[in-house]
DNA sequence: TGCCTTTCATGACATCTGTCACCTCACTTT
DNA sequence: AAAGTGAGGTGACAGATGTCATGAAAGGCA
């Protein structure tokens, strides 16, 4: 046999990332050959070691799944990179995808397709949820502007006008101005079910 | 060696159960004798399997982990029953040792706590993650009503008032009050802010 | 039987939210 | 130089939200 694929595997939760590693143990053409708990980690493993796959979380304190794909692809291009996430939301694939991202797969599907993934990535092919990728071009682009998705963020936080006014320096008329228009965009009644909308879609 | 203990995994993400499987599964005195994707046919397996040991995740669709525990714990009390969770609620570990539960592992944890945990819970003891413990401990219980606890539910939904009070048959005067009570019962200054405290504390 | 607790309801009031028309100021573009 | 363009702001108004005092009806219990 050739050489195992060198996997380095990025998940915050430490039982999770344990149990990935067993299980992509039990491949006998991949090893697991590191793992960090965050983005920061992560990057500081694959330096090291010049994997051939990374398989990561989106979700990490320090530095999320995201940024980590676009570090990788700029510093590491040699390193490919698999997305696997809980999040079946259209802004997150676009974003992985724009990141560099060979592959996105969500936690829902079964684990003998981790290891299927790992491979035909390592192979130069895309592995990409067909669910989630005929969702992600219907429901469009991000339609908020970094304004009022900072602003729609602290209101779904529960912050109410003033005090976001306060955290932005800018006058509490604007903070409402900046929210009712992305109220109208995501097609909510109210700041609540906007943010909640926004989040469904991986916008926020 | 004597018999190896027998477990049923029940967790709603196909590749963490997987996943989960082949971490238990490197261990040379555990088995994996049945898992499932809800609380619903994790109690059918049971039934059937009578395994020692009862892994469960808390938040998963038709029945969740911590009605499951009630419902082994009536019926199968042979069944030692494992909570592991994303979610370090004193609201769920309360109702989880309400519920006949031995242990209570947070997927934070290092992966190799899993097998010991289980062992421990089939020895007869009881594992509690010892943080939450104590912050369960003086947090205090519950203060919500039913009332209050439906009502909160769906504002943090972002349904207005008026559209609650239609919901449940009620005046939507009543449901200001409800919803007054909560905010002031969590010492938030909204109902937003209200729904996030619950969330956070397993209330909702 | 009387007392207590829950649940639900009113009305009144102050404040917060959402909407809209319109304004300023600093940049680009042409 | 004139005309956009985008970020931020103002003022006004209707409607939603949060608070409080008060009260009716229903069940538990001593």
């Amino acid at each position: 046999m050739t050489k195992k694929i060198q996997v380095v595997l990025a998940e915050d939760q430490a039982m999770v990332r344990g149990a990935l590693a067993a299980l992509l143990e039990t491949e006998p053409d991949i090893a697991v050959c590191a793992s960090a708990a965050n983005g920061r980690d992560a990057l500081a493993a694959i330096a090291k070691q010049k994997p051939d796959v990374l398989v990561t979380d989106i979700e990490m304190p320090e530095m999320t799944g995201l940024t980590l794909a676009g570090e990788v692809q700029s510093h590491f291009p040699q390193t490919r990179v698999v997305i696997l996430t809980t999040f079946a939301r259209p802004g997150y694939l676009r974003r992985a995808l724009d990141s560099g991202a060979k592959g996105y797969l969500l936690k829902d599907r079964p684990s003998a397709e981790l290891a299927d993934a790992v491979r035909r990535v390592h192979q130069g092919m895309r592995v990409i949820d067909p669910d989630l990728a005929a969702e992600a071009w219907d429901s469009g682009p991000d339609p908020l502007t970094d304004r009022e998705r900072q602003i729609l963020w602290r209101a779904g936080e529960g912050k109410s006008s003033a005090e976001i006014a306060d955290e932005l320096h800018l006058s509490e008329g604007t903070v409402r101005n900046y929210l009712s228009e992305a109220i109208s965009k995501l097609g909510a009644s109210n700041r609540v079910e906007a943010a909640r909308i926004a989040r469904a879609k991986g916008w926020l």
